[in-house]
DNA sequence: CCTATAGCCTGACGGC
DNA sequence: TGCCGTCAGGCTATAG
């Protein structure tokens, strides 16, 4: 699930209920990969509150009114829920948190794909990881994004997904930014003009904007859209065609075979 | 630098 | 109903 604008509605859901509240316990599951302990965790967090919020690619990040930052990364399967206290707590909670006020907010994820960590410097964790710029940065304008784009020769949709080249696109929103750009995803970026990189730049930021605006409910997306007809045997809501699929580096890409010109 | 592959995990789904 | 293979919106490491 969780692409950019997938973690951005968890952020605002986070900024919506979870901000402000002392947090007396912390649960973490102890199978959870990564170097933090729930010991070290629950020292970290409990007497605590998380006062606000950021993100940066496909990462979410809450500030402590210690400091330091908890970070969250939700893999392929994972989401944040806050409930109350009769409420049950959700199957396949990786980390739960419990306020003062009796309420609750957990990370679930049926997978053990994502990643729960502390850092005292956000911008040296972002540094380490080798993130490149967020796709919805203000700082990613036009110019930037050519700089970013240039000097390489692989395709266009994987290039697209290169966390270290732009952080935030994953493999569904990259097929949306190709096919409304109508470029193929296996267009290699060195061949694709002035035109061609300025037409994926516009798109990739409305798609994305448009995306968070209704918080990556695809149901409420355009019907003129990839991502609600994203299934096998589906046809272009433009030309009638049937979407193609292909694999690259692992990964299925759907693409409309008349609409999206290879170059 | 680029590509492909395997691995980390586990649920959902289709076929037999 | 059960078993089995395949696939899935993440990322990393490795080899060619």
């Amino acid at each position: 699930m969780p692409e950019l604008p997938e973690v951005e509605t968890f952020r605002k859901y986070l900024d919506a209920h979870a901000l402000n509240q002392v947090i007396c316990r912390s649960r973490l599951d102890p199978a959870m990969p990564g170097r933090i302990t729930p010991r070290g965790l629950s020292a970290a967090l409990e007497g605590r509150k998380l006062t606000s919020t950021s993100r940066h690619g496909k990462y979410l990040f809450a500030r402590l009114n210690s400091g330091r930052h908890l970070i969250v990364h939700f893999g392929m399967t994972g989401h944040l829920h806050y409930y109350e206290n009769p409420s049950p707590e959700p199957t396949y909670t990786k980390l739960r948190l419990d306020f003062v006020n009796g309420r609750h907010l957990s990370y679930v994820s049926s997978r053990k794909l994502g990643e729960i960590a502390l850092t005292d410097n956000l911008p040296g964790f972002i540094e380490d990881k080798g993130l490149g710029p967020d796709a919805l940065a203000p700082a990613l304008n036009l110019r930037a994004f050519r700089s970013v784009m240039s000097g390489r020769s692989g395709k266009i949709k994987p290039l697209l997904m290169n966390q270290r080249v732009i952080a935030g696109i994953g493999n569904l929103y990259a097929d949306e930014i190709c096919y409304q750009a109508r470029i193929h995803p296996e267009t290699r970026t060195d061949k694709l003009d002035e035109d061609a990189v300025t037409s994926i730049y516009t798109t990739m930021r409305r798609v994305l904007e448009r995306s968070v605006k209704v918080s990556a409910d695809f149901s409420r997306l355009p019907p003129t859209w990839l991502l609600p007809h994203r299934q096998r045997g589906s046809k272009c809501p433009r030309c009638r065609a049937e979407f193609q699929r292909i694999k690259m580096g692992g990964r299925t890409a759907y693409f409309c075979p008349a609409c999206q010109i290879r170059r």
